[in-house]
DNA sequence: CTTGACCTTCCAGTGACTGGAACCATTAGG
DNA sequence: CCTAATGGTTCCAGTCACTGGAAGGTCAAG
């Protein structure tokens, strides 16, 4: 396969592709006339990846994820530690956001919104403390 | 007052208030030796953007509310607006990551997690389709 | 006079790509 | 045989919001 193939079929651009042998996640052959050529293997690596990606996994995460998925000795439990970091992590961020969130709205729901200039919201970022 | 001291009292790290000028937030005034002369006014605006920040608005949204802030004229609806629209990027992503997490958990409770190779979280990675 | 804290500018790196330029290879059509 | 389209190659630069470091100027204290 060449890069555009496998681009299509793992659904990851042919960059990132090329960006993702660069930081050794893959290292596709080269026929004569210097184009990659993809196995298999490489192809399902990349979904793989991609699906990493998509649940948020950052690429060193998926670095260590890709080597206990080449590891045929490891233990479920490595991966899982992995895991469980992440959703920690996740579950930070989730509360971060949901802190931020209740913030504004309840900034929005004080403020008119209309032609006055009077306004919560930017009465409450000037001030140094929060609510 | 001098870098440090609004570096101080604002929370913002001197590197960041530099940035802040280069990105043409804060237009302070220089002295005779070269150093950066910061008015009140200057802390306050640092402050604001702190907060913001902290809020999740990104710089453009910043200078956005920045604009707002300095205009005596606009109305509280102009400002509503924008708070409104980061609400609703952070409830996108706050559902983004609750879907994660979700799929992540249910991983995580499939797996056994001992020195079995078997993992449902790597084969639900290299599966090209989700659960 | 020297030390140390504080200030200056400029350059480079972060993460994870993404865009673009300049160029080579392959194939189809006229 | 020439041309154009498509798809491949490399390398350089830009994104966002800083952050780190080097090399140097300034100032107050001892």
């Amino acid at each position: 396969m060449n890069i555009g193939e496998v681009a299509e079929r793992s659904g990851i651009p042919t960059k990132t592709i090329r960006y993702y042998e660069d930081i050794g996640f893959l290292h596709p052959k080269r026929n004569d006339n210097g184009y990659r050529v993809f196995e298999d293997n490489e192809l399902h690596k990349l979904i793989f990846i991609g699906r990493a990606r998509s649940l948020g996994f950052n690429i060193e995460e998926c670095r260590a994820l890709l080597a206990l998925y080449d590891d045929k000795e490891r233990g479920s439990a490595d991966v899982k530690q992995i895991a469980k970091e992440h959703v920690k992590e996740i579950e930070r961020k989730i509360s971060d956001l949901m802190a931020m969130r209740d913030t504004l709205t309840h900034l929005i729901e004080a403020c008119a919104g209309d032609h006055r200039p009077d306004c919560p919201i930017i009465d409450n970022l000037s001030d140094a403390k929060m609510n």
